[in-house]
DNA sequence: TCTCAGACTAGGCAAATGAACAGTTGTGTC
DNA sequence: GACACAACTGTTCATTTGCCTAGTCTGAGA
């Protein structure tokens, strides 16, 4: 894609801009008064340069008829969810109960390398745990409830009512759980072992 | 929110579906021939009932200035950007240079709790020098580059030509660069220190 | 020095467009 | 029957808006 003047890259900014914010794409007099400008052509002609260039596509003599072309979208269509962020997950949480969650995240199901298919919620990390795998308290993590557990998975499972974060092991072909802290011991059900899920992706807010 | 007419949802989904597929809303006229109607009126009475229920807002006297309020985006205001990913970021990169970057990400700003006037990329992580402060070989590090870095930061900066990642400390009232890494060196810089941003969060795909 | 493209000013035309007014028709409700 | 309302027809008007012509200025190359 042919580069743009740092003017030119100014106008395209605005009309994006007032895309996603207005609504609306501005008419060559908004981008004119926008840039005080005193003509329109000036607008017009930046206008016409980034159709030129492949930036814009637009409908002739069709008022605001401009669509910005972002390189990114064109390239790569995203696929992007919400997802319930929880606290901590209550037993017998179901799909119902998405309205529960405090919080949603924004996933961008490419950028994790996720199948569109999954079926994704977010936890919030509660201690230090998992700490020698690196999943702080604090963390999100992203978990999906689709895919089978692994040896070896981060998974999230159901212990006293409450959902906390663990290593899935084996033991003579016994499933159990590992804390990656040793300060926590490590959890050999007695029954049966309930997993909600697997965490597929960690997201950190760096204060 | 009030119920429509089928005649109404019909004039509404067209609406949609042209805005989606064209990145335009229809004028008057044209849902007037949409449907067959030999006047605009008939167009105008139908958008005018949908602003009076909710289902549309418009810039008065602006052209094909409607916008559809999907009950969802009204309710869950998101501000989504797509950042680009380096691998490694080359010597006195600058604005112009976006076009460089292989992958993109998408990043939620509320979700990071950043502002939207941010100026956000990513970085592949590379090696283990930051493993004690949890920070992996392989994680995305969403860099934001007008934010001011302070002491203890995660900072990005331009070190023999490649970027990398380290902790920003003070001695004496001078900058040097700590490595979370018993088996890294501290750098001290001779001269100037070029800071390239801070880091404001982590995704970590986790296989 | 000449040329060319980008970035503008100034003014104007014609098409595109929203909106208003005055009706008609059908359906349901009190 | 009176009334309200959705769903239209037909027409006109005032803006809004894209786009055109003509020309200036400036900096980068050839």
């Amino acid at each position: 894609m042919e580069a743009l003047t740092s003017r030119q890259q100014q106008v395209l900014d605005y009309i994006q801009a007032s895309q996603t914010q207005h609504g609306v794409v501005p008419t060559m007099r908004e981008i004119a008064r926008q840039f005080g400008f005193r003509s329109m052509t000036a607008a017009a002609d930046h206008v016409r340069a980034l159709r030129r260039k492949g930036y814009l596509v637009h409908h002739p003599r069709a008022a605001r008829s401009h669509s910005v072309i972002p390189a990114m979208q064109t390239m790569v269509p995203r696929s992007l969810i919400n997802v319930p962020l929880y606290g901590t997950i209550p037993a017998g949480f179901a799909d119902e109960r998405t309205q529960e969650a405090e919080r949603t995240v924004a996933i961008d199901l490419e950028t994790l390398g996720l199948r569109p298919d999954s079926k994704i919620f977010a936890l919030e990390v509660r201690g230090d745990s998992m700490i020698n795998r690196h999943i702080c308290d604090g963390d999100i993590a992203i978990i999906d409830r689709s895919r089978t557990p692994k040896q070896g998975d981060v998974v999230t499972a159901l212990i006293d009512r409450e959902s906390t974060l663990k290593t899935l092991e084996f033991e003579n072909g016994r499933p159990y759980l590992r804390a990656e802290n040793p300060h926590y011991l490590n959890l050999h059900p007695s029954h049966e072992l309930l997993i909600q899920g697997v965490m597929v992706a960690l997201v950190r807010r760096h204060v």
